[in-house]
DNA sequence: TACAATGTTTTAAG
DNA sequence: CCTTAAAACATTGT
């Protein structure tokens, strides 16, 4: 489920906890999510700690702990953060709970594409500090877009705006509604996006990440009704601008879905 | 049953 | 070293 909104969003239910101290920790030892950590380390420096403070980098959490802790998190594709009463159970697919006075903070994830970092140390570890500019950030201009889109040059945009180390936070369902509003069909190359296109094209990524935050990353509202968001899902739509059908198509490996009229190759 | 699901990593080849 | 493309990963629901 999550891309940058939904991150925001999951990020921000743990706000609950934020200056309680951690009083128990419990690991889903053997999953996936928790491979390479140092899980005695981890349980060792996060029990007793403060949650101190969050942020997000695109579709990666990270929560800083006092004293000399911070934890990584990435949902995949199914990964959720909740909070559940102080002694709700630990269940089958809760690979990370910390336990504090009067809740529980869950990190869940069924299909275990999710993933957890750890390190000790008051210092901020390099997976934090070493990351792209965002979409959303001031060196995100037209220029830098299309730097990323020429050394992506003959990949399909659809694919290249998945590429997380030129578009953090930006997904399957992200991408297919930036290129609807920009009018760009998904299987151009993305090295033949020039000139107005261009221009379209980051006004809209900027647009689609602005929006999406204000609305599914604060209540999880729905993105507004004149996007493609709602309509993509299921098979058969129509397309909210001209009311044409949608297709449908595998893209390399992820589904993709446009307007043949709004989107023309 | 077989396939698809809002994601990344690995592997291999050019 | 860089780019491209496909398979692999694990689980659930249709």
């Amino acid at each position: 489920m999550p891309e940058l909104a939904e991150v925001e969003y999951f990020r921000k239910q743990w706000e609950a906890g934020h200056g309680s101290p951690i009083v128990k920790v419990e690991v889903h030892a053997k999953a996936r999510p928790l491979r390479g950590i140092p899980l005695p380390e981890l349980v060792r420096h996060l029990t007793g700690a403060r949650l101190a403070s969050s942020t997000t980098h695109g579709k990666q959490i990270f929560f800083r702990f006092h004293p000399d802790a911070t934890l990584g998190i990435h949902l995949g594709m199914t990964g959720r953060l909740s909070v559940r009463e102080a002694d709700a159970p630990q269940e089958k697919h809760d690979h990370l709970v910390l336990r504090q006075a009067k809740r529980a903070l869950v990190f869940t994830d069924f299909r275990m594409f999710g993933r957890v970092r750890f390190a000790a140390g008051k210092e901020r570890p390099a997976w934090e500090t070493d990351l792209p500019a965002e979409v959303l950030s001031a060196p995100f201009t037209p220029a830098y877009l299309r730097d990323a889109l020429q050394r992506r040059a003959r990949t399909p945009i659809k694919a290249a705006l998945l590429d997380q180390a030129f578009f953090p936070g930006i997904g399957n369902w992200m991408a297919d509604e930036v290129l609807w509003q920009a009018r760009i069909a998904p299987q151009r190359p993305a090295g033949a996006i020039a000139g107005k296109d261009l221009t379209t094209l980051h006004g809209k990524l900027r647009s689609v990440c602005r929006i999406s935050m204000e609305t599914i990353g604060k209540e999880f509202n729905d993105a507004p009704a004149s996007w493609l968001f709602s309509r993509r899902w299921k098979k058969g739509g129509s397309c909210p601008r001209c009311h044409g059908p949608l297709r449908h198509a595998t893209l390399r490996g992820r589904t993709a879905c446009w307007c043949p009229k709004c989107q023309p190759k």
